[in-house]
DNA sequence: GTGGCTTAAAGTGTATACACTTTTTGCGCA
DNA sequence: TGCGCAAAAAGTGTATACACTTTAAGCCAC
């Protein structure tokens, strides 16, 4: 059924909404990304379809789509069961990380500290996004890799909405000091300062004020 | 465009999966689906797509959707997902549960035993997975609930591939030192019960035989 | 002007049509 | 009998058509 072309527009769109150049809330006419895209309402209808299973977008039915707009409450359920997850997979990862994986993990602490450096606004919330989903991957685990890639894209949604002047260079310094923490084999530690960083970037979130999403 | 039509086929096919009517491999023809249900190939078509995104079901592009045959290795994938994300899900239980919700886990146990006392299989089977979704749902967290019960169906899926004679009574049984290990609070023991049980179902599981899938 | 009704426009939901791919069937030939 | 090829059948992939719903526009009464 994957013809390519539909995760092509799939992945359109979640690049769209991830880089923040559709806003929470904005319809997505099907006809019109049909044009767009060129293809018939049938392949955008089955990649609304799927984006709206990772809840990147909202389907209100005979109404259409939107691209979700994500409430405090979902947002803190999302960090919850991350911080339950991960929790679990970190301790496992010092548990079982090779040298090699030590050290794959390390060029990407190093990838995250130039894009930061130099500013690259879109490629530093990539990495750091992929901080978490690379370790996943690392173990081997294909179930688990894809569970988490789905709740960081969803971070990734809820941070743009309701994001406050939270800095990047805070959330990579905690990555370094998990990472030292894994280096270390001390898995207390790391799941602990894993925690604590998930809890952080939560509370860094405004939930107060009216994000709005424009209709 | 949930339809309910789509829910509808959906549902009654999860439950044929789930319930083994539909053997891992079987495949899915829409046309027939369609003339089954009465609806037109569109919503079987929506209705697969979305059954293959929880896994229940495979889609090989121009060959056709057949009932997911999971692999020894996605098998073991899953229940290491679920150790991590359920050992998380009962700490933050114990912590924050309030007597009623222990009420309501202790009606689900009591149930629980009349399904396998009276050898009501299905409902025996259904019940038993369903204790780990009910804590997820005691917690009010949705997001946490809806990703357990998907990876509680693949488990379903792949209990009944692999299963040998491991007894739905043991699996009660550690149930309920789940529970009274949550009702004393203990949050430690409860912990490692669930993690020896979620070890204790996959161990019975037996992978070396050639579960074979129908053509 | 403004609220409410009527009607047109836009958009979604489902079915159907048709092209293309895969699978099966049937037949010749060794 | 069994293998290989060709043609038919079955099935999937995409586009289009049409019915129905929602939204927007226009208009009249006040």
């Amino acid at each position: 059924m994957d013809s390519t072309a539909t995760s092509f527009i799939v992945e359109s769109l979640t690049r769209a909404i991830v880089e923040h150049r559709l806003q929470p809330g904005a319809k997505l006419v099907e006809q019109k990304l049909a044009d767009q895209f060129g293809v018939s309402r049938t392949l955008v209808r089955q990649a609304l379809y799927r984006l709206s299973q990772n809840r990147l977008i909202t389907i209100a039915p005979a109404r259409g789509a939107f691209v979700s707009a994500p409430s405090a409450t979902e947002a803190k359920q999302v960090f919850e069961v991350r911080r339950m997850l991960e929790a679990g997979m970190v301790r496992a990862f010092v548990a079982q990380a090779k040298a090699a994986d030590i050290k794959t993990l390390q060029a990407h602490i190093a990838q995250e500290k130039v894009a930061v450096q130099r500013g690259d606004v879109p490629g530093r919330t990539e990495l750091l996004g992929d901080f978490h989903v690379r370790m996943a991957q690392l173990m081997h685990n294909e179930v688990l890799a894809q569970l988490l890639a789905d709740l960081i894209s969803r971070s990734a949604l809820i941070t743009l909405m309701y994001q406050t002047s939270h800095a990047a260079t805070h959330s990579h310094e905690e990555h370094e000091q998990i990472f030292k923490a894994i280096k270390a084999r001390d898995a207390v530690a790391a799941v602990e300062l894993l925690d604590d960083h998930l809890r952080h970037v939560e509370d860094a979130l405004n939930f107060s004020q009216q994000n709005t999403l424009r209709t």
